[in-house]
DNA sequence: CAATTCGTGTAATCGGTGCTTACATTCACA
DNA sequence: TGTGAATGTAAGCACCGATTACACGAATTG
């Protein structure tokens, strides 16, 4: 076991049958059937991250809020893994989706200002929705070697990160520099902060929560001041 | 539950008792009173993480590896999370340890050099212990405001480090660049590739587990020529 | 030396969990 | 209309964290 704190909180004995498509036969009573459980259960799921992290989810806990009984989920996902892994392939879904979104409104031009954007829009959703970003990187919610959609999806953001820094090479925007060395730099730049916003490390460094989204822009420029600027044989355009 | 995987591995049934102290009265059968189970407890607790990770302690198997009954432990530790805090601090004195001892050996005279060296040495514990660094990273297992032990290595190794890039700031090696945004970059570079490592993120980024620590290396060189090489103030407007 | 006290371990138990099996119900299709 | 597959329920297993009552033994003290 692993959660303890309940508070015992039984879920409501009546109204607990959400509005779903019914044959439109039978009067109103509970149907045997559950509309789509599966995505029940998932909502269900995603909620329960959003409110006490990944450890606050449990299959019997998805299973009461979607008003069925404990082995019910397991028609549907056959282990507590399962779940949590379709859990992410949501998120990762919806992270990819905001990240896409927020470079269409990027100006195509400059390989740098692309990958600041970027950079800025993944650490903007990371610390809007923390539990629901610890589940797609921390490894242990899913094997990544296995799970399609996770993989493709995160597959997809590492190659457009790449890309956008491969762009800015050949710009001659980070001079001479090793590029995947500048990769890997950026990605644990961001990935780093990221974490240290999850894990609660910022304040400790003197960060205070206001000032977090500044100070992701502010490391984000520090950095690509760092890359950019012609330390040697580098040609800032 | 969590730990569904266990092999059903019984203790053998034989010879549990490690060496101790002893009255020196009693013959040799098994004795009444543990000589120093709290102690016991832990390193049991240190080398399940070390095993399967954080997750894979459990209060009966840590007592189970001890000897004794399952509730034992809770004469020591009034719940999970107080043995887990009780090995977070053991994770982090030896982290901090292997750290101050690996700066001993850096000039004084280069502060950049000697937050070089406090990077790799950090990022070489962390890949070398990846389970324990989780622990100590991971707010989950202890509570930081709360943790005292814990609490003063980490904050003693916050410190040094932010005293190491103060000193190379007055020495004139970071040019005009903003002191605290160079702290809160260089931690987030440094945690995030130790975070890529533990996470398994490298190896979907093209880096090998074979050139991870050499990459590191590389990652740090890039940042300490970035913030180093004076570029002009680096103008944020 | 004897008696008491207190720290420490044991045994039994509770509620929660993941997961399995046997059974019940309903839907979809022939 | 009938029948099989899909999907839910009920019951139960083993394991977990945690609590309680009790047993043991070592140290303290008269």
């Amino acid at each position: 076991m692993r959660r303890p704190a309940k508070t015992s909180e039984k879920s409501p004995p009546a109204g607990r049958r959400p509005a779903k498509p019914r044959p439109a036969r039978a009067p109103a009573a509970k149907p045997y059937h559950h509309g789509d459980l599966r995505r029940v259960l998932i909502d269900a799921a995603m909620q329960l991250v959003g409110e006490g992290g990944p450890d606050a989810v449990s299959v019997r806990e998805a299973a009461r809020r979607a008003g069925v009984s404990p082995g019910a989920p397991f028609r549907h996902f056959p282990s507590r893994d399962a779940l949590m892994n379709a859990v992410a392939e949501e998120a990762q879904r919806r992270f990819r989706a905001e990240i896409e979104a927020a470079l269409a409104d990027a100006p195509s031009g400059d390989p740098l200002g692309r990958f600041r954007c970027l950079g800025i829009a993944y650490l903007r959703w990371a610390m809007k929705n923390p539990t629901h970003f610890e589940i797609i990187s921390s490894r242990r919610f899913f094997d990544h070697d296995r799970s399609a959609g996770v993989s493709s999806d995160n597959a997809e953001l590492i190659g457009l990160t790449e890309r956008t820094l491969a762009e800015a090479f050949s710009a001659g925007q980070l001079g001479r520099r090793d590029l995947k060395q500048v990769q890997i730099a950026g990605r644990s730049l961001v990935y780093g902060f990221a974490r240290m916003h999850i894990d609660g490390h910022l304040p400790r460094w003197g960060v205070a929560a206001a000032e977090a989204e500044r100070m992701a822009a502010d490391i984000l420029d520090l950095f690509i001041a760092g890359i950019g600027a012609g330390v040697a044989p580098a040609a800032k355009a």
